[in-house]
DNA sequence: ACGCAGGTTCGAT
DNA sequence: ATCGAACCTGCG
């Protein structure tokens, strides 16, 4: 068990967060609304759990600012502090040549314990499109139907919106949205959601049971499905196939059908590899 | 202009 | 089971 440290001084509260890298983690896919703060190097904004946060890693520490902060139990949670990095990077390493390179990379990477409703919608939306627009998107639904947040120096930034206010919503108005054939996908869902959905899943121990409850969702396959589980259950043996991860997995493990080879963890495998495959050849990340 | 983007569904083999 | 086409939109 990992022992979570934490303290708060001069309004920033102080986690423990060994190897935590914030760009991997934020610039990795898992997640569309957490920016670099403009002439703040090292810093990071944006909203997750309703809440506006501002912070910044350094010295295997954690700098949590913005009001409220009062919840470390929320961002530990959130960070996914409560894990041990070290060891599950240590077993991914050991799967593979490729692996073991990748993760010495990509080891900075922290698959976050996102709202499930969120990472619902959020993956939907992902579908054939690239991350500008999905957080275009994303931002969109935010500002029409979240909750606004209002910050000390007057900006108001939005919380994601919760399932009973997506499901109101009519198809045609989020297809004015410019949410495409997506739109469909996000009403179901969000109406899924409201029908107990994520309580369902969330209660499944089995997790291809639990992938089941939300392939049977119209919109989702089984990628996004991955996805949901990976980054809003936190279930790290979730394995979403994507290109990138299909290229990565015909190159490097071209008889591999069955993700088990990677462990209970693939779904950190995943996000080591898909690192790799997108950045290897950019400079100091080849070899 | 047209093809494509971190997918899914549908209909045809 | 597996294969291709269509689906909204925005970008190059």
């Amino acid at each position: 068990m990992i022992t979570v440290e934490e303290k708060t001084t001069q309004g920033t509260l102080v986690l423990d967060a060994p190897g935590l890298s914030l760009p991997l983690t934020f610039d990795c896919g898992q997640c569309f609304r957490f920016e670099p703060v403009p002439d703040r190097p090292g810093f990071f904004e944006g909203v997750a759990y309703g809440k506006y946060l501002l912070i910044s890693a350094d010295g295997g520490k954690l700098f949590l600012s913005g009001p409220p902060m009062e919840d470390a139990a929320l961002w530990t949670r959130y960070f996914a502090l409560d894990r041990d990095w070290e060891a599950i990077r240590t077993d991914v390493a050991a799967r593979s040549p490729v692996l073991s390179r990748a993760a010495e990379l990509a080891g900075g990477i922290r698959i976050l314990r996102q709202e499930p409703f969120e990472t619902l919608i959020t993956f939907i939306l992902s579908q054939c499109n690239n991350i500008p627009r999905i957080k275009t998107l994303v931002q969109r639904l935010s500002e029409e139907y979240g909750a606004p947040i209002f910050l000390p120096d007057g900006r108001k930034m939005y919380a994601f919106p919760d399932s009973a206010a997506l499901a109101s919503v009519p198809v045609g108005e989020l297809r004015a949205l410019k949410l495409g054939y997506r739109a469909e996908f996000v009403h179901a869902a969000a109406t899924a959601a409201q029908n107990g959905l994520l309580e369902r899943v969330e209660k499944e121990t089995d997790t291809p049971t639990a992938a089941a409850y939300l392939t049977a969702v119209p919109g989702i396959g089984e990628k996004v499905a991955a996805c949901i589980l990976l980054f809003g259950f936190g279930r790290l043996s979730a394995f979403p196939r994507d290109v990138w991860i299909k290229r990565a997995m015909q190159h490097y493990f071209p008889e591999c059908r069955d993700p088990s080879v990677f462990g209970p963890y693939a779904g950190v495998a995943q996000q080591y590899l898909f690192y790799w495959e997108r950045y290897q050849g950019e400079g100091s990340a080849k070899q």
